[in-house]
DNA sequence: CTCTTTTTGTACCTATGGGTTAATTTGTCA
DNA sequence: TGACAAATTAACCCATAGGTACAAAAAGAG
């Protein structure tokens, strides 16, 4: 493929084809499994052009240093994360089941993204600066809130909910056991054990997790009632 | 070697009193800020050394490299983890009181410590790798599972706890949310606003919390119950 | 078929920062 | 009191990795 042209010196022979999409979807998940691995600070670029299928000089290219690069992913991981929750359909659900499905559906998708996981943890040690410096993050978590709020209404009209009930510390209490299940599980297992860690003994945790949050809130509530099918 | 003192060309004109534990302390104590701020990857030797008394030669004469000086300040710092945890006095407490006792001075205690639990939260994106390392870590959080056995083991032969009640998971339950109260603060309270960190809505918090967990082993709780006197 | 714009590759620059060399002071103990 | 070890200092080294300069090749417009 050098004939018409013959460079002598340079070997300029690649033929690419114009899909910039594909090349910045490629970069971003690249950078996304480097950032989540190793931080900000530890990340490489150039071992993260060295996993892509294009160069370092295109990261710059599109993202401009690498706080754009890392900035980018983190806006990408977190809009995926708004498009899950989205999915969840609770309106049609009792407000108890409805409650306990949110609560099941929350701590299956924090231990099946362990990648989300990270890179929030790291974003927490850089003190959020990165999520607050950008502008279509802050309204991104709103869905989760009014999922909980519609649920909390309809659960104290019908006189099964507590009074005290309210959906942004729910979501504190819902989000907390979910998010350290995984956050911590390598300090945790390293000091106690892996025995929470089999699949059985986290089933177990999860529905411990769902009998928690449903005794704080359901009136008269008594473990396992979030199994049954007439949730009263 | 230029002829008595003198130093025409050289300046070493410093003297210093030998006092090798004040130097390392001093140097831990300003590692550990700086760990806990950047990370591992994030620290900065040469800022370390600028910030301590001493410099940046010491911390290589007795810590070998950025590894080493990380792992002991992770050690220095889990050590004082356990000092508090065993200052905790719970054997001359009903089964009730004690538990409470334990989950509001975890919640406390995390609370109080930020740096600690960045340090975790930092070691927690290295796997636990020198935390694993450690010869003197993996025994150290054994009193706090032991309190909590001590405390399960009475409620049961009192009939006021749960047959399912155990400590491990017990103490899982008790870290979680307060852990997770400070290590997401600063993504919760950019994603939903810094409304439960305000101090009446961090004491309503950990009321929750216990309530919570004592709602899951304590047969027949209600809310408020960790308050009362005759904790039955 | 030019001309412009976008996309890409190669080679390079250079500040940063982890780590080292070697000398110098202090204390100690024969 | 002088050698020896322990503690400390100042100055230096240099690999790494974030970032850039330059220019070529492809695509699209007219």
């Amino acid at each position: 493929m050098d004939g018409g042209t013959e460079g002598p010196t340079k070997k300029r022979r690649t033929s690419w084809k114009k899909d910039p999409e594909a090349v910045k979807e490629n970069i971003l998940t690249i950078a996304t499994q480097e950032f989540a691995a190793h931080g900000l600070s530890g990340a490489n670029i150039n071992e993260i052009a060295r996993n892509t299928s294009t160069s370092k000089r295109m990261i710059y290219y599109y993202f401009g240093d690498k706080e754009g690069l890392y900035q980018a992913v983190l806006e990408r991981v977190y809009s995926t994360l708004r498009e899950n929750e989205d999915r969840l359909k609770v309106e049609n659900l009792g407000p108890v089941e409805g409650l306990a499905l949110l609560v099941r559906a929350t701590f299956e998708a924090h231990a099946a993204t362990p990648l989300f996981i990270r890179l929030v943890m790291i974003e927490n040690i850089h003190n959020a600066d990165y999520l607050r410096r950008s502008d279509i993050i802050p309204r991104l978590n709103r869905s989760i809130i009014d999922k909980l709020a519609d649920v909390c209404a309809r659960g104290k009209v019908a006189g099964l909910f507590r009074d005290s009930a309210d959906p942004l510390e729910l979501h504190w209490m819902i989000s907390a056991p979910s998010f350290y299940n995984v956050s911590n599980r390598a300090t945790f297992s390293t000091s106690f054990g892996e025995a929470l860690f089999t699949p059985e003994r986290q089933e177990r945790l999860k529905e411990h997790v769902i009998d928690m949050i449903l005794g704080a809130v359901v009136i008269g509530y008594e473990p396992g009632g979030a199994m049954r099918s007439d949730a009263r």
